[in-house]
DNA sequence: ACGTGGCATTGCAACGTTGCAAACTGGGTA
DNA sequence: TACCCAGTTTGCAACGTTGCAATGCCACGT
């Protein structure tokens, strides 16, 4: 025996189908009599609504797609709980895709989570150019997270990238340090957010006197641990190494945390370090991170708003909207 | 202009709908000039197939349902990445919930993701009781991650989570530790993974001819960094401070591994942790987490090539399926 | 000229649901 | 008694797609 609809209902309870409908949808306007007869019939065959003919119907599946690099690093998981969580208490639930940051994908997913009738679609890109996003006819509505600007017509949600990161590079200059590193630059992709964390950076220099070295600004391939690892055993090879770095993101910091912890330095003591995130394991690593704290909660909930809004009316201009952030001043670069 | 469907496009290229869907599907089937044609039509109408009607007809929309207590936690993170992978690589995709490992929301989602027409659905339990997974008439077929033992007719994939916990503690043993404490019970869960890692755990002390101790054996509300600090401190606050702990998972050992710091006690010279389930974080930590490794993505393909079989023929009697693990030797708990 | 076989294209129906509007019911009112 | 209205229930059609089976077409061999 297959899956009972709604047709098997309606003979069992002798009622039509559209009542047995009625039921699922509108109880309210049933007759209670008839409405306890079918609910009996629904619980004996285990009848469940079939969501695609419903969605086929409605015209929507109450479905969105996120659309991440990776799933599994910290910062975007967080995000994704929250996200998750918001999308929940809209009543949608949430398909997740990977793009690993590679460009074909991020452009190919930008159309709709693989086609898989999304509702709408909140997207994380690392390598996207504005011009790729634009002509996507027939495609659902798109909300980007991230520092992505000029894209113009389509909704954005983001921190002030800049300024977080003019605020933790002039944390390390108010507590003395002169050799300042920054590590996350990704030159290979047109990563927006880390140039925005890059111009901040400069600024603070800029504005504390300190001159740009760009030796002192290390790219790094991706944004895990192994390129914190990397970017900093790099700096401390240098002649003159720094005594402190501001890492694009935590994970990086720890990766450096662990890097100078190899090498025998002392963090804060003979490094300062600085991330970006705020992500779980920064706030119990020895020492834990000085970072700087986007409001993840907040994110998720404006840009699933955001995105409500847009489904309910295609034709609204397209909105910048930023979300709060704090630095955190832990160990690694106390006051 | 709405969104275009066959016939808009099947007029344009003046064929019949029926010749467009061969080309969208099978286009080998169909004449090159004419398949030309249509995916020039195709191409200016921006055609876009609705996965609904497709779903609805077809009677399999490629969508599973992972379920999860939450995605932001390192481990399950890492297995999402790893679900999604493979998923996409058997032409799926994934809809991500959360539990929060509460027993009311995980017993609603195992009947199928909130009703979202998924095809099936990997569940990672934290409180369900055997009882509970049963009589789901209609619903979609599910794998279980994890030890809930006892389900008989579903399918199940995981490590030997006892044997792991056996070896973990064996190699404390065998360092010579003496006083082995255990983190990571939850009494207050009918958590029947965290039941066999501390069997395991038993059964190396009794075969190291060390005496189980219930005061060392530490129980915690969730699973979280906070949870291995305050299991530590408790631990450490004992007249007779263990010289090793087992963490039940990583995160709990990361916060052991901070309060330790914050105690000014040194890993592992004067404790050694162990750890478990391999996340990356444990990989950088200062000192580097010794821990149990699952095959993270052995366990999703697993998984999903359980399900798919499962899919295929719903009469299959249920398997359990057992995914390798090692101890991976780090700093924390050296040999 | 005609049948044959293979390739290309087509029409019909159905998947399960819900929007719409019509139809029925019973009791209260003029 | 005839009428009306609110409260219930119903039938029909359509959402966009694909399985099935039939039809059309053409080149080829006889």
């Amino acid at each position: 025996m297959s899956r009972a609809n709604l047709r098997d209902v309606a003979e069992r309870a002798g009622v039509s189908v559209r009542t047995v409908s009625n039921v699922v949808n509108t109880p309210d306007v049933v007759a209670t009599t008839t409405r306890e007869r079918v609910q009996r019939a629904i619980e004996e065959l285990g009848y469940r609504p079939n969501i695609a003919a419903r969605q086929l119907r409605r015209g929507r599946g109450d479905v969105i797609g996120l659309v991440v690099p990776e799933i599994d690093s910290p910062y975007f998981a967080e995000l994704a709980a929250h996200v998750v969580r918001a999308a929940e208490e809209l009543g949608w639930t949430v398909l997740v895709e990977q793009t690993d940051g590679d460009p074909a994908r991020e452009r190919d997913l930008l159309d709709g989570a693989r086609g898989h009738g999304v509702d709408g679609v909140v997207f994380s890109p690392w390598s996207l150019t504005p011009a790729e996003v634009s002509r996507r006819a027939g495609a659902p509505p798109v909300v980007m997270l991230g520092e992505q600007a000029g894209f113009g017509h389509v909704d954005r949600v983001a921190i002030d990238n800049q300024a977080a990161a003019r605020e933790a590079t002039t944390h390390l200059v108010a507590s003395g340090r002169r050799r300042i590193a920054a590590v996350g630059l990704q030159p290979h992709l047109s990563n927006e957010t880390a140039r925005h964390r890059r111009a901040g950076y400069r600024e603070a220099l800029a504005a504390g006197g300190l001159a740009v070295d760009t030796a002192l600004e290390v790219p790094v391939d991706r944004l895990h641990h192994a390129d914190g690892v990397r970017a900093m055993e790099a700096l401390l090879d240098l002649a003159e190494p720094p005594d402190a770095v501001f890492c694009f993101t935590d994970q990086l910091a720890l990766g450096a945390l662990r890097a100078c912890a190899t090498r025998g330095l002392r963090v804060p003591e003979d490094v300062a370090l600085v991330g970006f995130d705020d992500i779980e394991a920064g706030r119990y690593s020895v020492p834990a991170l000085t970072t700087v704290a986007p409001d993840k909660q907040r994110l998720a909930e404006l840009a699933l708003a955001t995105l409500a809004e847009r489904i309910a009316d295609r034709s609204l201009p397209g909105r910048d909207l930023v979300v709060p952030h704090t630095l955190v001043v832990r160990e690694s670069a106390p006051a």
